[in-house]
DNA sequence: AAAGTTCAGGGCGAATTCAGGCGCTGCGTC
DNA sequence: GACGCAGCGCCTGAATTCGCCCTGAACTTT
């Protein structure tokens, strides 16, 4: 998943671009509106992260401009205390969910978390699809009762086409959204992490949860639960 | 395990900071409501004791905050024997459990145990996991029926880690409860208290505890009794 | 003296690259 | 329409790189 940082305080950037690395994002960040615009409308991203007192472009206005391109991923915003109202206006133009500061880690991973999977239409954390079970807080994941051990990536990989099941993805959008280097590199990372996730998820070839659609990209395949 | 305290007479706090501290615990604390309405919501934290006879913010406005805010962990309120009845209030605002001042040392760490465990999911005493029996309150460990000697520091992290069993936890999540700086240190403690707890929790290698995420954390893996 | 912390070296698993092979697909020929 | 061929895309197993984590020991603090 990648998200978009826009905060005009270093400090605050620093820190919330660190939680989610951590937590297995590729962050784009942007220290004023007129850069966040820019990042907004060039980068591709999954959901955006919008201190509202920004100096250049203000932060409603990103969000105006961001909708207005077609952006529909969710933006969560952040208000200080004593500019709670402007939150209002913030949820009014197209923002999806507001945090005062300051917050907690585990709080801004939460709502963004959860952001995530209302954008991809589910309520729960645990998300199920055919005999599959993911967990995207604890990185768990279950095949049939059975947990399966994934690695960093190889988990990244699954969580986003989950997300988008039924959809099909191709390599280079994996790439963008695994990746914050956005260099398209000559390489089949990709087709790599998706022969492992396809040899831990079904060793058997019961259910092949992965198609291949030539030319195109890769799709999931099993109904979501 | 992180604690907050809110209390306004210094006596009483600095009493309660030290108890909770001789346990065991990283705590941070507040003389007033105002500024503990603001680490409420700064620190991460496992547990809270607050006063309901609070200058500035009061202490049911703490807990509404708190709770707004999201944050869940368990609050145990601490009332004068002649507010009995604010504690009714107390507790229909989101506290867990109340104190009568004045109380005893022993009283208030059991109830804190109490609220933790239960926010942990168990009810008794004693966690049992494996082969392994851990008495938060003694800060015992006994595997297959032999005591296990483990420093102060080694068992906060057995702690935190059995009290999240099956979840993967960062080293910086058990760095920020196990420590009242939130300075992150570059630093390998963590590691190396891992594995000292390994040694000696499983010098044969038989159970494995815990495992690590490589790139994400760590993991207490054995089912809990 | 014991517990906690730092340090440096090395191992090992994850990520990435590489090279070879197979299978689809489109096109040309019969 | 059938067949064959060539080209490209994907698969796959193994080699290589990279850096996180482990580990033993020295150092510091209590």
């Amino acid at each position: 998943m990648r998200a978009l940082v826009i905060e005009d305080d270093p400090d605050l950037r620093q820190q919330v671009v660190q939680f989610l690395s951590a937590d297995g994002f590729a962050v784009d960040s942007a220290g004023d509106g007129t850069q966040g615009a820019y990042m907004a409308e060039e980068y591709p991203a999954d959901v955006a992260i919008v201190d509202l007192g920004l100096p250049g472009t203000s932060g409603l206005e990103i969000i105006r401009q961001l909708r207005k391109a077609g952006r529909k991923y969710p933006v969560l915003i952040l208000t200080a205390r004593d500019g709670w109202q402007s939150k209002v206006e913030g949820l009014e133009t197209g923002a999806d969910d507001y945090l005062v500061k300051p917050f907690q880690k585990e709080e801004l991973l939460a709502r963004v978390r959860a952001l995530l999977r209302r954008s991809g239409g589910w309520a729960q954390a645990q998300l199920a699809s055919g005999p599959y079970v993911v967990d995207t807080g604890a990185k768990t994941v279950v095949a049939d009762g059975k947990p399966v051990e994934l690695t960093s990536y190889e988990f990244r990989v699954l969580e986003y086409l989950l997300t988008h099941a039924g959809k099909v993805i191709s390599k280079s959008e994996l790439t963008e959204h695994l990746y914050t280097e956005d260099e398209e590199r000559d390489s089949n990372v990709i087709e790599v992490f998706i022969r492992r996730l396809r040899s831990k998820l079904d060793p058997e070839s019961h259910y092949n949860p992965i198609t291949t659609i030539r030319g195109a990209g890769y799709r999931w395949d099993l109904p979501r639960a």
